[in-house]
Formats: C-alpha cells, structure tokens, sequence
DNA sequence: CGGTTTTGACCCGCGC
DNA sequence: GCGCGGGTCAAAACCG
C-alpha cells in the first residue's frame, strides 16, 4: 500500500508547492509576519505556524532545520464562508473560519502536532485512491477540524487540512512547559 | 467502561 | 429536478 522509499530521517518534511489549493504560493522569504504565537503546533519534526487571519500565505518554520524554514510552506486557502452548525451537521454560510493546508513526507497518515484530535469520518476521494479522513479537536470547547489525505500520485505525502484555530493550549506543550514554568516559578522566588 | 474508530446513511450544494 | 461529490452524523464495534 505504501510507497517504497521511506522519508529520509533528516528531512522527513517535504513540503511542494501548490498542491491543488486556491493559493499558488507566494515567493519564499517574505519573512513571517504578525503571527500568533498561541497558535504554533508543535509536532515530533516539525512546526507550523497559523496566521490570525489567514488570508494569505504564510511561511512555516522549523526550529530544528534551517532548510526546513527555507524550503517548506504553509498554504492557506480561502477563507470558508460557512460553519453555523445545524442539525446533521449541515452548514449555512455565515462566519468565516481560517482554512490552511500543508504537505508532509510521510509515511503516517497522522501528524502528531500536540492536540487530540477523533475521527468522525472517512470519505473516498475522487481520482485518489486513498481515502480522506475527517478529524475533530476533542476539546470541549474547541471546534477545530482537520482533513488528512495522501496523494495518490505521490503516496508519500500527505495533506493536512486544518480548519479553524484552537482556543486552548496544546496539551502536549503544555505538558512538557509547565515543569520548566513551575522551575522557573522555584527560582524566580528564591 | 469510557473514549475512539469504523462505516453506512444522510444532508447539502452545485452543475447540468 | 436529478445525480454526484463532499462533509457529517451516529450506532456499533473496537480497544486500552
């Protein structure tokens, strides 16, 4: 089912231009601009960055890989003109919701980028024979979305859809900050 | 036993 | 109006 070759374990994130999204991406190193930092997804590889707006192309950025930020890219798309909820799920069009999507290299489907997310859904693609996935935050409070989906002519990427933007912390950040908070906390009292 | 995944049914928008 | 494709629901199955 896979592809053959792996990802290579020193660049597993290949991110390629335009992958069939609204939005051909922008020339590269336009710098990132006001974003907001509450909204950074940390993931084992990789970081993506969400713009408030998201109404243009960003840049995403990798602390660990200096190639990383010079090569790869977030795609936002057009905003969505929809989201009131309604019964069976059906949606009017009235709000706005930031919309953005990525490619990874990958041989797992599912990106661990610090939130929990549950399935709720999985469509067959048109002219793919890989399957699309539905994922929902599992927050309370949070309604973020995501689709994940390979390419089927490239099968060792993968495009993740993120919809909407968490209003909460990322658990797994949060994990690992609040000991070197509660630390910093200890000695900022001595 | 509670949370998650699976999966068929259902709904909606859109093009014809 | 109809058919198709995409997105969501929700019950059942699954799993730790």
């Amino acid at each position: 089912m896979e592809g053959h070759d792996p990802p290579p374990q020193n660049n597993p994130f290949l991110f390629t231009p335009n992958s069939g999204l609204h939005n051909p991406l922008e020339p590269p190193e336009q710098g990132l601009r006001d974003f907001d930092w509450g909204n950074v997804f940390s993931a084992q590889n990789s970081f993506l960055l969400l713009d408030g707006d998201a109404k243009e192309t960003v840049q995403c950025a990798a602390s660990s890989s200096s190639s990383f930020m010079a090569q790869n890219k977030v795609v936002c798309e057009e905003e969505k003109g929809n989201q009131e909820k309604r019964k069976g799920g059906r949606v009017k069009k009235t709000t706005r919701v930031p919309r953005f999507a990525f490619q990874t290299r990958s041989a797992d489907d599912i990106l661990d980028d610090g939130y929990r997310w549950r399935k709720y859904g999985q469509k067959a693609v048109k002219n793919s024979i890989y399957p699309r996935s539905y994922y929902r935050c599992t927050h309370h409070t949070c309604n973020v979305k995501k689709q994940v989906q390979r390419l089927s002519k490239d099968t060792s990427i993968v495009v993740t859809t993120y919809e909407g933007i968490h209003n909460h912390p990322c658990e797994k950040l949060m994990e690992t900050l609040t000991p070197l908070l509660k630390q910093i906390q200890f000695l900022a009292s001595l």
